[in-house]
DNA sequence: AACTATTTATAAGA
DNA sequence: TTCTTATAAATAGTT
């Protein structure tokens, strides 16, 4: 009905396409609403086009909710319900769940809602309880060693470069002493830092090897840091 | 489009009117179904006659709950749904709750998932696991307590009660000594549970303030059931 | 959005 | 119901 006929299969031109949807959707439209009058019938009519545009028809007798609740009772069963009987049941589900979580941290981190609990019970929930203590503080002594490793590679590596830095300096002391004379060509704050710097260097290598501990077991860290 | 105009308003001759509906009906879902091919539609098309029969086009792109689903996502108000988004919500609320909880005890009760925690978390966590195991403790202890606090109140019991039966035996048997006669009206078997009576009686009544400890603290309980 | 040549739908009749 | 057919209506291509 125009002026050729056309295939029925999907029209590639995308203007082409949507000015023919808006064309027969209005057509339809139309029909939809002459069937409704001549005939007494009740339709609903709900089209999206490709780009996702929703437009619908329905009988001014009914609603779009009165359709499909027809259409439900026709069909007997119920689209909605079975999903929604789901939803319902792995709702429950989850309360249950969350119930049975929330009373196991009442019960185990806060030590309360323990009325129901014999004997027995108590024990191996302080059993539990002392072993996941046992856990963190392993955990704990783990953090640590790990802080004080690595706090005492940094020493050690200080330490070694303040020794070589020492041993650079009485070198130096020598040489002037040797020939007897002083160059100071860094003037007077440079003597400071030298006449400093030698007796810290001293003291900072007199520990190497004596005053950090070596020690490697948790628990010895454990009696220091704690 | 036909022999003769027709204006729209309801057919009120019945056969004529029925055969109108199924020649239209069908019109209109070719026309859906064309409408479906040419434009790469979604169209969902329920009707109902007047005589209640029901019949449906639906794309076979998609179904009928689908089309229903986008009809209420593109009105954004919802005959079914509100409540249905309503119920989504409160089911991703409970799973993340659930997630929040199971990861608080996988931390709390089992000792696991502590990568995150630095030292002072772990601090906290180790003190509120101890102070835990101390309620957990204490309950234990009043559950000896109660225990043994019943224990001892029945003991007690049966002791008083054992003591007034001595009494009262020992004064049938200085009677019968007084008077030199047995009555033996119960025979054989009274005069056996009667001298054995008598033997466990004295055992019970030394026992009295004497055996049975009176401590009321946690610790000494502990100490001896633990 | 309007036009129009054509196709398509369908009212009435069989 | 289904077929037929004259005719109304819808619409494809064009402006």
């Amino acid at each position: 009905m125009g002026r050729g006929r056309i295939e029925i299969k999907k029209i590639e031109n995308n203007t082409n396409r949507q000015v023919t949807y808006s064309k027969r959707r209005n057509g339809i439209f139309k029909k939809a609403h002459e069937l409704t009058v001549l005939c007494d019938a009740k339709v609903s009519l709900i089209m999206f086009s490709n780009t996702g545009k929703f437009h619908e028809y329905i009988s001014p007798s009914t609603t779009t909710k009165n359709i499909y609740d027809m259409y439900q009772n026709t069909l007997g069963f119920d689209l909605w319900s079975s999903h929604y009987e789901r939803m319902k049941e792995t709702m429950k589900k989850l309360k249950d769940s969350n119930n049975k979580l929330r009373r196991e941290i009442r019960q185990r981190v806060l030590g309360e809602d323990l009325d129901g609990l014999d004997m027995n019970d108590l024990t191996i929930l302080e059993q539990h309880m002392q072993d996941s203590l046992t856990v963190v503080r392993e955990r704990k002594y783990h953090v640590i060693k790990t802080q004080t490793d690595t706090c005492r590679k940094r020493v050690k590596n200080l330490e070694q470069r303040n020794c070589n830095l020492r041993l650079d300096y009485e070198t130096i002391h020598h040489l002037e002493k040797k020939y007897g004379m002083v160059e100071n060509e860094g003037g007077y704050e440079s003597t400071i830092a030298y006449s400093n710097g030698v007796s810290n260097l001293y003291g900072f290598c007199e520990n190497i090897n004596n005053n950090i501990p070596h020690g490697s077991g948790y628990e010895s860290h454990g009696l220091r840091l704690g």
